[in-house]
DNA sequence: CGAGCGATTGATCATAATCAAGCGATGTGG
DNA sequence: CCACATCGCTTGATTATGATCAATCGCTCG
């Protein structure tokens, strides 16, 4: 989705074909350790997170299928946040070798990296708007309706449902809010029947009644133009 | 800062040297505008910022001497938000094609502007952390520490000294809180005796007690490895 | 069957929002 | 040169959103 997916094939190509599963909780990277690489993920959720000396933590980022789990962070000395799984995951490993080759020498996938970088800022930057200026229920509306319309690019949702496997607790952390206001906000996102959250799946029963509740809008989510940069590119 | 100061010359010198003055208020490029290519701030603050459709607006990074305001969005096709000025200021623009040929014909001067989105995306995390799991008073503590020290790589620091052109209200845009809470706040941490602002200066009389109350660490800005990656490359 | 986890509920508290007004400096036009 | 308008800052009173504390429930699993 963020690669063409002839682009992620061939990374994975390139890459060491090593595939490593994760259980649900489990870490991918600490915060301190030096990035070793970049890993696809091809099933599950993963997650960014950032844990302060006094124990809170704060989920930043979302991984999704076909996510780019740091196209990047190869470049600096020591990670400042975590990666963990959040429900069990495949990860392909690409070394951190393969990738700089790759750079060097294949300019399209470069741009495609490159792409696909500016577009995770552009949800950082939202999940900023989101934590600064929206209500509990604002966000929450908007984090579904994120989550639904980028698994919906790859394949992934259908009639309004989705896979959605994270606990209220960690939906609080992703949130910036308290588990039990989490609880309470998405009571209340059922009560007017927008959603429904069954077994690590997510029922959206009116994707645009949600999007207004969340001042939800695809554009930053640059879905329009997707590759285009390179597919117009050395053919 | 982010990029070593032979490489921001080099980009200057590469790039059409145009050198715009903005005032205070005034905006430098628009959401939904299409990106028009990259530009260096000189001198003054500059911001991201998203307005929602209500009116709400949050500030979602701050610009400071030294920083590209955009390495990158030139790939996108529609800014997802806006950028201005908040003080007056000197930028340096670098047009689409300059940077696109520098791309494909520096490879050090391509991983510098790697290396300087990585940073960038790193202090938008830390933004995250900051509007999501810190109270007002930390996250205002965070933000003057950081200001502060990211002034300081650039020489634009002294003795617990440096500029903060922001008005309370701009300040509570950036920290996702009411001006009367910013006003408040501000208050709190002068009675502390940890800061005051005063005519567009920030003055920070206890550092390490003001990166106490902000949770605040160096960790993300990363400024131990100051281009190291592409300094060990091709001499 | 009991342990443990996640979801849920209730009661109370606190941080920050909102509303409204006033202050002080700056700047402009009559 | 003064009157007044503006802007940013400050203050007070009140409200509300969300945090905190504490307990219960339901389910799965060993």
């Amino acid at each position: 989705m963020r690669l063409s997916s002839e682009e992620k094939t061939a990374l994975h190509k390139l890459g060491s074909r090593r595939v490593r599963v994760y259980a649900p909780r489990e870490d991918i990277a600490l915060q301190g350790d030096s990035p070793v690489g970049v890993t696809l993920l091809l099933s599950g959720y993963a997650c960014r997170y950032r844990i302060l000396e006094d124990g809170r933590r704060q989920i930043v980022a979302l991984f999704l299928p076909g996510d780019l789990c740091d196209p990047h962070v190869f470049i600096l000395r020591e990670m400042d946040h975590s990666i963990g799984a959040l429900s069990a995951a495949h990860l392909a490993e690409i070394d951190r070798d393969t990738i700089l080759d790759v750079l060097e020498r294949y300019p399209r996938i470069t741009r495609a990296l490159w792409w696909c970088t500016m577009v995770d800022e552009a949800i950082a930057r939202e999940w900023i708007v989101s934590v600064g200026a929206r209500s509990a229920r604002e966000r929450m509306a908007h984090l579904f309706c994120e989550l639904y319309a980028r698994l919906d690019t790859v394949g992934l949702a259908h009639d309004g449902v989705c896979d959605m496997p994270l606990t209220q607790s960690e939906l609080a952390e992703a949130l910036g809010i308290t588990p039990v206001h989490t609880n309470r906000t998405l009571q209340g996102l059922r009560a007017e029947r927008l959603v429904t959250v069954k077994a690590g799946r997510l029922h959206l029963h009116d994707f645009d009644a949600l999007a207004e509740a969340g001042l939800f809008s695809t554009a930053y989510l640059h879905l329009d133009h997707e590759g285009a940069s390179f597919d117009t590119n050395e053919a």
